[in-house]
DNA sequence: TGGTAGTGTTACTGAATCGGAATATAGTGA
DNA sequence: TCACTATATTCCGATTCAGTAACACTACCA
């Protein structure tokens, strides 16, 4: 929120980037994507998800700017887009963690 | 991702607290909440929402762990739970930033 | 005690979305 | 050209979710 206005338009576009990341199975690409690129294929075999369901998924990872591609012959390869991907992921972890084990800390102190 | 195994529900978990922020309405609560606590009635001023609409984003941030809250007499004062909160926001906006100047280079070059 | 204000909850509707099956598209090689 | 493979797209059923209206709850005050 380091922008200077907040429009309803500007709300909609970055409540859109979020949305990228709030799905298990694009999580679950982002997560297999961090060792490097892939092709849908690999993914697919990786993930477990169907082909149409996870190409549709990067798609939207796509037109979030999550992940970038590049076509080679007959295959895509996906990748992710920048360092700031996992570093959203990280500091969401960060907090995930913070909070269990002060839960952890709460139970014990009973 | 720095959790050292993602299970499907970590993931899902994780897919929640993203799903918190990717929403216009509420994100547009905690861009108000930045400059301090509010209570609903204020919130509902200055954001136009409905106050049933309102108090049900405001469960759910408050569910995420984005939000705190204190109850005062009758009002119920709601703020940021954290400064990741913003810096999460933050980081969004600065993928988008770049993005945008990026595309504008992109346009003047072409 | 009754009334009022602030907040939370429930029921409902329309819109968005996930997943799968089938189909379409594009590149490759015979 | 024909078949095959990798990927994308379309259609559909099921589920989820935002918004609203109506109602419930609680704290305060006369």
């Amino acid at each position: 929120m380091s922008l200077t206005r907040m429009t309803p338009e500007l709300l909609s576009v970055i409540a859109e980037r979020f949305k990228a990341f709030a799905e298990p199975a694009r999580l679950q690409v982002l997560y297999e994507l961090k060792s490097g690129e892939r092709t849908v294929t690999e993914l697919v075999a990786a993930t477990g998800l169907g082909q149409a369901n996870l190409s549709k998924h990067l798609q939207q990872l796509y037109a979030a700017g999550v992940v970038s591609r590049r076509k080679e012959g007959l295959f895509t390869y996906y990748a992710l887009a920048d360092k700031d991907v996992l570093k959203m992921c990280d500091l969401m972890c960060g907090r995930l963690d913070r909070e269990t084990s002060a839960r952890r800390k709460a139970l014990s102190a009973g």
